[in-house]
DNA sequence: TGATAAACGGAGGATGCCTCCGTATAAATA
DNA sequence: TATTTATACGGAGGCATCCTCCGTTTATCA
């Protein structure tokens, strides 16, 4: 016999996760605040754990970066679908959209500070793309059902607008700018509640 | 009368003048080295002056690579007129545009890391636009007028064809590429020196 | 050749980066 | 449940950078 090829291994600890966790919320709320040369330690700070745990979590910024992202997009693909049940079709998808604002602030930092896009795994690019994809076109689906939405706009069209209005205005205070534009957005898709066509 | 106006102004300090210049020239050479997080200290140390000088001079990063750019942009609008007179005309143009490719590095950095592009002065834009148009509008007249350059390349093209060939490969070690790069296209502007199309 | 406005240098306090290691604790074991 | 042990934790510490402040130096002007 050789080796022992593999021990079996413990379980992970909770507080690791539940560190890990903290430390993912907060630096997704420092980061879309004070951009891509935020401190580390005011991440950690703010997740009420050691700097050390925080470079054991993330060895590299990057690293927590990267870990943001695709936490986000997995909230925001989760967020669809708990919105889909528990608001009206039109307010579920301007509350979706909302968050994508949120989203777009951290992903700002991370592709004009680090060149994410640049040398960042395409596969990131992908697997985001495609969640946002299947979200935004869920949150349609259901208001067009509802006879509440234009039935003309795709799932891509509306994720090309947001990024149209995301990236035209592109100042510091960006973010009121872009919610205000997303409202006027929504309303716009909104089918006319008494319509002026001729009869 | 009131309260004196107008004081005659001394004449500024020669040690004054010479430092802001040492200062910009050391700074063009760090930020096109170490790009936009480079350190400040550093530039100060290079340039041979105190800390608390570069801080005098430039109250601000910013303020620094405002002029460091404007700077550079200056320098090669007057070296096209050098190399006008002193080298071939191909040359000249070809050298020219290694300048550029040292330029760039330091525009690089600005854009990408402080987002002078996005608040910074259109007036800059503006400016240096119109600066190296006229500057490599020169130099192409010279070989076209020399026969040694292919005449229907206007000098937006060829300004246009440099951007691309910038940002098209954005890595760390992008300059001695785009060096090649710029080999490759001023030998592809040539005009053949033995044709070789049907007698 | 003073007088003085202006510029100089760099110490120093604050903050951030990242590493290292003694301590604490959750999972495994008895 | 009690003990063991692998794992994670926190934060001190060393170094770098930022930026301010102020005593000293020096170029201009009379």
């Amino acid at each position: 016999m050789g080796t022992e090829t593999k021990k079996s291994r413990r379980k992970p600890r909770a507080d690791s996760l539940r560190n890990r966790e903290l430390l993912l919320q907060a630096a997704a709320e420092i980061f879309s605040a004070g951009g891509q040369q935020a401190s580390l330690e005011a991440v950690a700070r703010k997740a009420g754990v050691g700097i050390g745990t925080l470079y054991r979590h993330f060895p590299t910024r990057e690293d927590l970066f990267e870990a943001v992202y695709r936490n986000e997009v997995d909230h925001l693909s989760d967020l669809a679908r708990e919105l889909i049940v528990q608001e009206t079709p039109v307010e579920a998808l301007r509350k979706w959209l909302y968050a994508n604002v949120r989203l777009v602030s951290a992903k700002r930092g991370m592709i004009e500070g680090l060149q994410l896009v640049a040398y960042g795994s395409s596969e990131l690019k992908a697997y985001s793309f495609e969640r946002m994809t299947a979200a935004v076109g869920e949150l349609l689906q259901g208001a067009v059902r509802a006879g509440e939405l234009r039935s003309d706009i795709s799932a891509e069209d509306l994720l090309r607008a947001l990024l149209g209005i995301f990236y035209a205005n592109s100042g510091s205070d960006w973010q009121p700018t872009a919610l205000r534009l997303v409202d006027v957005f929504v309303d716009g898709l909104r089918v006319p509640k008494a319509p002026v066509g001729p009869h």
